[in-house]
DNA sequence: CTGGAAATTAAATTAATTGTTAATTAAATT
DNA sequence: AATTTAATTAACAATTAATTTAATTTCCAG
């Protein structure tokens, strides 16, 4: 429908903030993250950067593409140090000081950009997601593999609690990260609980991952 | 479309399997949980259950009164052992009896009804789900409520981690089991992880929580 | 046996949405 | 002045979904 409030057709008057292909990614990683990408038509994308549908047509062709442009200029732009984090080898520390850096890392990163745990939670970990296939491919087989491989060493050497399952070890870490954060707007809503940051997310995940509930 | 090949209106001959009303609702809670409530067409439900939309009308009134019917019948109904489990007080048993106890539960219930994890992560965890406020009022409370004061006792008393922090603890603990079985179907497909089966699963989960990585 | 109630389908209706395109307008650039 | 770029307006076309109505068949009570 109507754009901001009596804007005439034409070409805009030059203006000097970021370029308004940049500003639609940015609307439309926020919409695709509150509502699901499927969940989310153009037009409600328009309205919220305050310009027509046929603008995002304009400069990504269509949907899909929009949605891939999403992925590479956005997600994935976002995820790179993580996967860093846990692909680089670390000379001689063991699997626990990786995944501290793993953890910090991805927490770090994603407490900065709040709208990634819900799109992840949305179109990557439910059955029918659009991003699965994309991120399966893309980031999954590195990450469990050196984490698997980190732990089974680790362990074999008799340094890890045997009753941990290694191959587990990367779906619970994201359950206790990515998962956390994703909620965020659910648990930080309950009683007494608002002031819950980063950094106690951070400490009691590591806490936890460490030595468990008992304490070390 | 046409229902099961050939049938036509009319009454149909006497049946003696489960009724009409409460196969309808399996279908329904299946189809919510893979494909998301608002994902899934009255007309789908009806194909699969090998009958017309009209017939949902029929019993139900309409889709919303459908959806209340899956959550009072279906939903409430298999999460009361996992509810009861935190809320009847244990005498004498800490902080990590309670949890064990709960966690079990949770993950017992849960794979008899492979259903509820996915739909719990679309319809309650993800923003705008349509379960949210309902299961919010129903069943948060209670359960947070015990948990975080047990273990806040505990940690009083010297016996647990103090970096743990209490209030995450469910979050926790919903994001290493909810969590992991909602998404399977995403990790059993890497391979090599086919095998892992529930019991493997409560033993990682127990471990992880008691005593993290390093182990007792 | 018969007539009404129950269970079901077929088919139409209504209502909205949504991605997409075409035509048009205005500023910027050369 | 001519052309390109950035935008809007307006409408199309597809289709999708929920709901309603009428017809059909079987069951069951009297």
């Amino acid at each position: 429908m109507s754009p901001s409030r009596g804007r005439r057709p034409g070409r805009p008057e030059n203006s000097t903030g970021p370029d308004q292909r940049s500003q639609l990614l940015d609307v439309a990683v926020q919409q695709f993250s509150e509502h699901g990408i499927s969940g989310t038509p153009l037009s409600r994308i328009a309205r919220e950067a305050r310009v027509t549908p046929a603008l995002l047509h304009y400069y990504f062709g269509n949907k899909d593409q929009l949605v891939d442009a999403v992925v590479r200029e956005r997600v994935l732009a976002l995820m790179a140090p993580a996967l860093q984090s846990v692909t680089q080898p670390s000379p001689g520390d063991g699997a626990s000081h990786l995944l501290d850096r793993f953890v910090a890392t991805v927490l770090e990163t994603v407490s900065a950009a709040p709208w990634l745990p819900p799109l992840w939670v949305r179109e990557v970990l439910t059955e029918g997601g659009q991003l699965r296939e994309m991120l399966i491919r893309e980031v999954a087989p590195r990450v469990t593999g050196a984490i698997t491989e980190a732990i089974e060493r680790d362990q074999r050497l008799g340094l890890l609690n045997p009753d941990i399952e290694p191959r587990l070890v990367p779906i619970s870490v994201i359950g206790l990260t990515v998962f956390a954060l994703a909620t965020h707007s659910l648990w930080s809503r309950f009683p007494g609980n608002q002031d819950i940051d980063t950094a106690t997310l951070i400490r009691h995940v590591r806490a936890l991952l460490s030595s468990g509930l008992s304490g070390g």
